[in-house]
RNA sequence: GGCCCGUUGGUCAAGUGGUUAAGACACCGCCCUUUCACGGCGGUAACAUGGGUUCAAAUCCCGUACGGGUCACCA
């Protein structure tokens, strides 16, 4: 055994029996929704199961790297309640996370897949004339069919190559995705990919299937787009004589029918959705649903739900387009679910940056609020008349279904003022008895008090909350003020 | 262009050979009502297309169209 290969010792480490996934970001700086449900369906999969749930961080461009980006990705998730069993955070079984930090892993198996004859030195230097054009044709490539001689001999000269996988060029490899079923391509279709680069770092894809087998991954989740290497994959782990992984392709999140969603387009991130007034458990809800179906006709899941039911089953295979308008309604639905105290602790800030009276208790607004608001930044501008009564005419007062117009809100105001003028408990029954009781007086409906009553209050046509809330909120004394200054308006 | 994948109302989608083709969002109408909401009720609206197979096709097969992905020493 004193002779066994580090990788062999390396794969007895490797927990079995246990459904292992793994999401594997490279950080950029904020993420985005596609990459978010990506994230959630890969959690939901080790949940469901029982499984672990892996983070890895895929840093290998270094030219992209940017500041700070995998304290997002940790932020982010964490906030997501993605909680990640493995990770460069918290360490596991199969360390390291991040994958500069596993740089001498890739060499050592890509060196064994030559000598396993899936793999082999390429010491072509690429014109630059093919590189534009791309059209590098293996099968006119001499290194494929260098003796092993003459290959380890230029190597151990010190001649630049790179790795390349050996596909054959005979035959059919097919594969099976848990979505799209089995797919047969053609292996003269594939292409012999890099493995190592000149620089001696892995590409990608290898790097991937070293990981995940390192990592012990049972399900590789990712996007569709990778669908079609997955032969080439499928190639690679049967040329390392290892167990293939379930593949899980996912189709893209699109922001219409033609292009998939991304920020230079300047759709949404999560973070921007958080940034807009969105509830980051509406958007994992509504989220979970762009591509998957419960089977059901349950739409509102708790994380705790999606764990228990989320199956790969349900995914489906075509795009789906980002409907803001539907993340909307879900987002309504969390916050009327939510309790008044948190969604008043939630607008508050919100409420804050227009109502700065601090006789004003923003509690109280919030509750009146907490009906009618479908999306956080939608507060502000409904309740700025709280803060100063706006320039309004009277045609406000003119309301036919409430039968109100201008002489009848003047006989309202007129008769109303002196009632508030002598009250003494300003709170919300009075305040309706009052004008319930002019309304009675008048014999009129409820409607041809309280439309002039708000509107004198709040000069405007549209408020959240009526009459009553708004005088209260108000205080007696502003409510007075309002309701002349509306009375000398109607002349 | 080659290869691969996809296609049910505007959107998300159920559907796995026999259904009046669910449901949700959006939209429209009505009701409730103290404006707006909320809530309730109702409505408009779909199997891309042409051929098969079958007693029977949204469901199975083939073609076509349209859309997407991929063909990097990027990830």
């Amino acid at each position: 055994m004193k002779d066994m290969k580090w990788y062999e010792e390396k794969e007895q480490c490797i927990p079995t029996g246990e459904v292992r996934t793994r999401f594997a970001p490279s950080p950029t700086g904020y993420m985005h929704v596609g990459n978010l449900r990506t994230a959630l369906y890969t959690y939901l999969i080790a949940r469901n199961a029982g499984g672990k749930f892996i983070l890895r961080i895929e840093d290998t461009d270094q030219g992209r790297l940017v500041e700070g980006a995998v304290d997002v990705i940790y932020k982010t998730m964490k906030e997501c309640h993605l909680e990640h069993d493995e990770g460069p955070d918290v360490g596991g079984p199969v360390a390291p996370y991040v994958q500069t930090e596993r740089r001498p892993f890739y060499k050592e198996y890509a060196d064994l897949l030559i000598e396993k004859g899936h793999a082999y030195r390429c010491f072509c230097e690429k014109t630059e004339s093919e590189e534009d054009s791309g059209d590098f044709n293996r099968a006119d490539d001499p290194c494929r069919t260098m003796s092993r001689e003459e290959s380890d001999a230029r190597a151990a000269a010190g001649e630049p190559y790179v790795i390349r996988q050996l596909v054959p060029h005979e035959g059919t490899t097919t594969f099976h995705d848990e979505i799209f079923g089995d797919i047969t391509v053609e292996n003269k279709t594939l292409d012999d990919q890099v493995l190592i680069k000149r620089d001696g770092l892995p590409t990608y894809n290898f790097a991937n299937v070293v990981d995940d087998h390192m990592m012990g991954i049972t399900h590789v989740v990712r996007g569709s787009e990778y669908l079609s290497s997955a032969p080439k994959y499928n190639l690679l782990y049967e040329g390392f004589g290892w167990n293939i992984p379930k593949y899980v392709h996912c189709s893209p999140v699109m922001r219409d029918a033609q292009n998939k969603m991304s920020k230079r387009h300047g759709d949404p991130s999560y973070e921007d959705l958080i940034a807009k007034g969105y509830l980051t458990d509406a958007v994992i809800n509504y989220v979970a649903l762009l591509g998957w179906s419960p089977g059901g006709e349950q739409e509102i899941f708790s994380m705790d739900e999606l764990k228990q039911c989320f199956s790969m089953s349900g995914i489906s295979k075509s795009p789906a387009i980002f409907d803001i308008q539907k993340l909307t309604y879900f987002n309504a639905a969390y916050i009327r679910a939510m309790s008044p105290e948190a969604f008043a602790a939630a607008a508050e800030p919100y409420i804050r940056s227009v109502v700065t009276n601090p006789a004003i208790d923003p509690a109280a607004i919030a509750a009146l609020l907490q009906q009618r608001t479908e999306v956080l930044t939608d507060i502000p501008e409904k309740i700025t008349f709280f803060q100063a009564l706006p320039e309004y005419g009277a045609d406000l007062f003119v309301n036919k279904k409430s039968k109100s117009d201008e002489a009848s809100s003047r006989e309202v105001l007129n008769a109303i003022i002196p009632t508030f003028e002598a009250m003494d408990d300003w709170s919300d029954e009075p305040i309706k008895a009052a004008m319930e009781n002019l309304a009675a007086a008048m014999e009129a409906k409820n409607g041809k008090i309280m439309w002039p009553v708000r509107i004198a209050a709040a000069g405007m046509m549209v408020t959240p909350g009526g009459a009553v809330e708004i005088c209260r909120i108000l205080g007696k004394e502003e409510t007075l003020r309002r309701l002349r200054i509306g009375l000398e308006k109607l002349g």
